[in-house]
DNA sequence: CTCATGTGCATAGCTTGCTATTGATGTGCA
DNA sequence: TGCACATCAATAGCAAGCTATGCACATGAG
């Protein structure tokens, strides 16, 4: 019981059970977990950024990112220009076939959010991301040189 | 700013920042994530389990577990005993070693949980955790066969 | 007793995360 | 202009998750 009574009272269990579910019910609609929406979702209005601003866009680490975009290149989701203002970088933007996926990938994002949340009221919605986020940034400061 | 839009109202992406950061937070300050910690709470009080019992109480699936205690093998965390009722099992059970590593995995559990509810009000933080629930609840039935 | 079926666990392969390290390029100051 | 330092990204290695598969053992019905 002494475990079982941590997990119902350990937001540090329940967050990344939740966050565990959440990629399973992405996977199975998409085909794909977490890793590739913050790419999907910062691109699909045609524009290109480069990995450096998808690191911080997704708020990964960079070889997190690198892995990420290697795996969507393979499967033909983007394409990786040279950056002309600097040769370290390429500028990243969906293929065609990343288009249709990023829709595919928020009609899903939405559903899973919703089939979630449809456990609170709604009034209780705004409340939870607004908790979520604050334990974010708590957390954040966690991390941070002293 | 689409992008960054769905990012601060999507349950979805702000749970799996939280679980990492939380993890992030755990492994500063025992040098792991959050793997062994259902083994750990479940043992702690000296008694043992089987493999598929741990899978239980973790919610985890069987292949993740089996690697996690074969981690904890490796670092002379865990003990595994051939079940005398079951020649497919054994019984895992602490080391002495496992045992303080544990120790020192509640008071770090206890302290990450801390700082990150710290940014919630005293009274907001069992409906955090009710709420966080009812979500892990609906996303269950959303992966059940229909 | 035999055998079909179920169960527990190991293993393979992949994804999504992280830290650490390294090499190429960019920047700014003397 | 040269050089110290910073920056961007690739790579290595590991942890923690998952699905799929296969083998050894357990169970129950005929």
């Amino acid at each position: 019981m002494h475990m079982s009574y941590e997990r119902e009272t350990s937001a540090g269990y329940l967050t990344n059970w939740a966050a565990r579910l959440f990629a399973r019910s992405l996977e199975r609609r998409i085909g794909t977990g977490s890793g590739p929406m913050p790419v999907f979702f910062a691109l699909q209005d045609g524009s290109t950024m480069t990995q450096k601003e998808l690191v911080q866009v997704a708020a990964v680490e960079q070889p997190t990112m690198a892995n990420t975009l290697n795996r969507m290149e393979r499967d033909g989701l983007i394409v990786r220009t040279p950056d002309p203002d600097d040769r370290r970088s390429a500028r990243i933007a969906l293929t065609p076939l990343g288009l249709e996926r990023a829709e595919a990938a928020f009609r899903a994002a939405v559903e899973v959010n919703d089939i979630a949340t449809s456990a609170l009221r709604p009034e209780e919605r705004p409340a939870f991301h607004d908790m979520l986020r604050r334990v974010v940034s708590a957390l954040e400061r966690d991390g941070e040189p002293d």
